[in-house]
DNA sequence: CCGCATCCCGGCCGATACTG
DNA sequence: CAGTATCGGCCGGGATGCGG
């Protein structure tokens, strides 16, 4: 289901006999998107556009502990990845509407496969424990 | 599927009829996940272990670019949160052994999806189009 | 071979103030 | 209401060198 040849060869299949380059890794197109929704604010905002369209000081307030700035310049990065639109309503005061866009909205499916990991997995992360470092006896190495 | 009652009522579901309080999403699961791995070298790093057990300088020439701090930090941050599992051989020269734990299998998973995505929309993204910003006439908006 | 310590820089992000 | 401008702290992350 994952395999195309596209360099993400499915994550999940068995080792693979040709251990692909390291220049495959470099540009993986899962760490891109990663980078991309990965910063402070991205999924917040995500989150809250998936459920429905917002105006500015709605998301302002919607997600506590933004700043205006980084609102902006989420908001502005999520537009020209084309993940979300942007409407302006020319009224006084102005006014002006943020929805995810198609686009966009495909992507909470995969976000949803994620949230039910953390859902069903969250609780062990963190700290799985301090000392699990395991040590064999010598003679049972690889070198 | 998505529907726990965690936190993450589904991503990809209607709009629900009560609006979550804006401090649900403040400590939002999947963002939590998204930015543990989110950084720079991360993914990389899952991404190979996700083929088989690699030895520290086995990764270190793997992911080209990376360096042995942020390799040392990016596992350690890995095996901290359980995903990965270290076994040291103590020969002489020691050597170390990472793999995924069952844990870090088990994200493979959703990871999957996000690479799906990616196959399939990838190539959306970027610059979907600079000045899609959509002007309606006055008397339209809602405000 | 594995990994830590130190130095340093650039970018992320918050606070604040100002504009149409 | 919906931004923009500027300053500054903090930290991710690269280079190098040392230790077990």
């Amino acid at each position: 289901m994952s395999d195309t040849n596209t360099g993400v060869p499915s994550l999940v299949g068995a080792p693979l006999p040709s251990p692909v380059p390291a220049d495959e890794y470099e540009r993986c197109p899962v760490t891109e998107v990663v980078r991309r929704i990965g910063d402070k604010w991205t999924m917040l905002v995500i989150v809250l556009l998936g459920r429905r369209a917002h105006r500015f000081n709605e998301l302002h307030r919607g997600i506590e502990g933004i700043s205006q700035r980084m609102l902006t310049r989420t908001l502005r990065a999520l537009e020209s990845d084309g993940l979300v639109d942007r409407q302006v309503f020319p009224t006084v005061p102005p006014s002006v509407e943020y929805r995810l866009s198609p686009l966009g909205r495909s992507l909470l499916t995969p976000l949803s496969a994620l949230a039910d990991w953390v859902v069903e997995h969250g609780d062990e992360l963190g700290r799985a424990g301090g000392t699990e470092t395991d040590v064999v006896g010598p003679g049972g190495g690889p070198a």
